[in-house]
DNA sequence: GTAGCAATTATGCAAGCGTATAATTGGATG
DNA sequence: CATCCAATTATACGCTTGCATAATTGCTAC
């Protein structure tokens, strides 16, 4: 039976299509590499052909810049969500903010994985790195916003390094976190997060936000 | 002329070609990806024919492995090398230490973009992962004893958190520094490095390093 | 010098890649 | 229920890839 027959199909939205082949780009460059994701295996996790993937993304490269700005779109929304609902109070609220940029599901192996694969790819293309710029600036902006909140008297441009270098302590034990969470235990970088951040901003973090959930 | 003739050829110890090898795959790799380093353009750069990687390496993946090796061994020497002639006194080795962290050559975003290449199979090859894991300890091995050797008194636990806070800074200032150089003035992000570092442990590190070359 | 072997080059292959183009078909429209 | 067009599939082409294998050649020992 089935011997030669067509695909069957249904009609779907360019706004559904386009979204299903990304989120096929981005679980495949997670589970293994930029390599894996070719315009077949795209397609095959879409569910749709190779065929439809021109269609809608005049070149192969097209759809890795629209996979690479839902990354970081993904990857931005997930930390600034906790501030939704985060308690009151300018000190807990930053709190909050650093500890659920240290634990899950915002340290994750795959989305590191997916991040670095882009790093080459982001220092070449204009787009990308345009894309890069923005969204790292935005996060580094929520950020000086939750220290510019605190009780304290600091001028500019001792706000812009303080925030520069809360962001650089997040950002590097989050990396840490990623590639070798073995090597800590359970909310260690957390509260190391916390105490360091703390200590740069002269502010104590750590009791404010003893069990942040 | 010059038809149909057999490259003509110079015969060489092991080590020397290997190495070429290695070489050769991390400059294509830096210039243009993981993707650009095809046998034959290692081959081609190296000065040799694609044969003669498979001569010397069982398969493509072993010469990766080789290459990663290198590079990490490279990166953490890199950053050593600065403690062989630095000042005396601990503090201000520490913020010799850090201070070459955050600048030219260390600071350097085709080793970022080398870096991040490799990420994907770190994660995956438990080779290429206890590399990882032994270059990463040792290196914070490293700023430890620094850190140990400031006139502080600390228990063990707290030297290592606060070990694993600085090394953080360090890592996340420059990754920034590498994926976003223009968006910090020269030296900006050594100084801001310099005084988290010093934040975090206590020390003022600022005023000892003013100008460390 | 010439014999011999390891180092090196040359050639070829099967598989997979991105892309172009042509043939179909689902579903709204009248 | 026939029409028609966009959405979708199918097929094919030219290139490149990693790898295997066979043919050569530079060097060294005698």
């Amino acid at each position: 039976m089935t011997t030669g027959e067509r695909k069957a199909y249904k009609r779907e939205g360019e706004e559904v299509r386009r979204e299903a082949m990304i989120a096929a780009a981005l679980e495949l460059i997670a589970e293994g590499g930029i390599a894996a994701a070719t315009v077949r295996a795209i397609a095959d996790k879409a569910g749709v052909t190779p065929g439809l993937i021109r269609h809608y993304f005049k070149a192969k490269e097209d759809l890795t810049r629209a996979a690479y700005q839902a990354l970081m779109e993904r990857m931005t929304q997930a930390s600034a969500l906790v501030l939704d609902t985060a308690p009151e109070g300018a000190v807990a609220r930053l709190a909050a903010f650093v500890a659920a940029s240290l634990r899950p599901p915002v340290v994750d192996p795959a989305a590191m994985g997916l991040w670095a694969g882009f790093i080459h790819r982001v220092q070449r293309d204009p787009l990308l790195r345009e894309v890069h710029r923005t969204t790292y600036l935005g996060y580094r902006d929520v950020l000086q916003g939750l220290i510019a909140a605190l009780p304290r008297d600091v001028d500019a441009a001792t706000l812009r390094a303080e925030a520069i270098a809360c962001n650089g302590v997040i950002d590097g034990l989050w990396l840490e976190a990623c590639a070798l969470p073995e090597a800590f235990v359970k909310d260690e970088l957390a509260e190391i997060g916390l105490r360091s951040v703390g200590a740069i901003l002269g502010v104590d973090l750590l009791s404010e936000a003893g069990n942040t959930e």
